[in-house]
DNA sequence: AGAAAACGATGACATTTGTCAATAAAGAAC
DNA sequence: GTTCTTTATTGACAAATGTCATCGTTTTCT
């Protein structure tokens, strides 16, 4: 299971991980479950993790006044799940997280995340991957405030085809900002062709 | 105008500046400006440099197949501004950034910034700087996909009231994933409460 | 100062998307 | 294996937002 986060590791990195690091990345990321719809973090609570996903499927969303969750956030193997704003910042989340599988990770407190941020190749991958998570994010606000939901759901199944075989049509929708009924409509349109 | 920077750095780093480093910044970024309506980054291009605004404001938006511009980003003094894919992959961007009043910049290349990260204090800031960006980006992100245009719109006044002032109403409506007779027919509403 | 461009408001109408309700199929739980 | 829940589709209608055109004002340019 640690093999897994060592091996995503050296794919963001130069430097190769010495035994001592190996070790002190052992200490600090422990062994996590969570049962489907388990949640990870609750809305008005203080993220206490960092959760690297070695199996299973998460999301993260906000719930509005009317009650409907908007996902912010989907994820699957090999993909960190933290509330950042409020993990680094301890200000309660207005994000509730949780596990839409049965899921495995491995966790990592704030404090052991500064400690593991002395090792050069583990500053590396997270700064590699910060960079990252902003293009990525940015990329979705651009396809968001410029794309109809039909050129969204298209976007979506380019770059991430795995989330539409892994998450029920009302989660994409949700994750698009559209409603369930319209995902479903465009979807119709977009197979007649 | 470099004192601008050094107060933003220590702003957000611990540690100080050491003279040997306010001379290495100084180095590697270099004054520019910009005429109101000039390119600082013109689509297909490869982003060369990443901006602080010393004085000005600027913004960056892609052009859909209809011709119609969305932005993605604004940007006033003491931000930092650049197409960050583009900058680091070295990849045409898809983005154009350019002055909507005349700027003053400090513009800095990738090569340099390299060396200037060498500089923990530099590299703290940069840390930081990336974390606010994508907090901040996932934040409107959510705005967008579960909040009504008056309600964006309402946050757009609390979050950066100083956008309001500074550009007009046209580009808020594009920011904001709207159109400018949207945002004009919520203001209306608005006020007359 | 005068002309041109940019800006903002508003009406009429079109389009997109959302909501609600009904239905059927697929999957999970016991 | 049967029941309950979840998921997906579809129709009818409502609401939000976009588009196009017009107008008056302000700003910019020379």
């Amino acid at each position: 299971m640690y093999n897994q986060l060592f091996s995503y590791i050296s794919r963001y990195s130069e430097s190769p991980l010495t035994v001592e690091d190996e070790t002190l990345i052992k200490s600090a990321l422990k062994p996590a479950k969570l049962k489907k719809k388990e949640l990870f973090l609750e809305q008005g609570n203080i993220c206490q993790y960092t959760g690297f996903i070695i199996k299973g499927a998460m999301r993260q969303y906000s719930i509005d006044s009317a009650g409907n969750e908007h996902i912010i956030q989907l994820a699957l193997e090999n993909w960190w799940m933290v509330d950042r704003e409020s993990y680094l910042m301890k200000t309660p989340s207005v994000y509730n997280i949780d596990a839409w599988e049965d899921t495995e990770l491995l966790i990592l407190e704030a404090d052991d995340l500064q400690r593991l941020l002395e090792i050069p190749t583990i500053k590396e991958m997270f700064w590699k991957m910060n960079q990252s998570s902003f293009i990525a994010s940015q990329k979705r606000l651009n396809n968001s405030i410029a794309l109809p939901a039909m050129e969204r759901y298209e976007q979506l199944l380019k770059s991430y085809p795995d989330f539409v075989q892994r998450f029920p049509q009302h989660i994409i929708a949700s994750y698009l900002g559209i409603s369930k009924e319209t995902l479903s409509r465009v979807r119709s349109k977009l197979f007649q062709k």
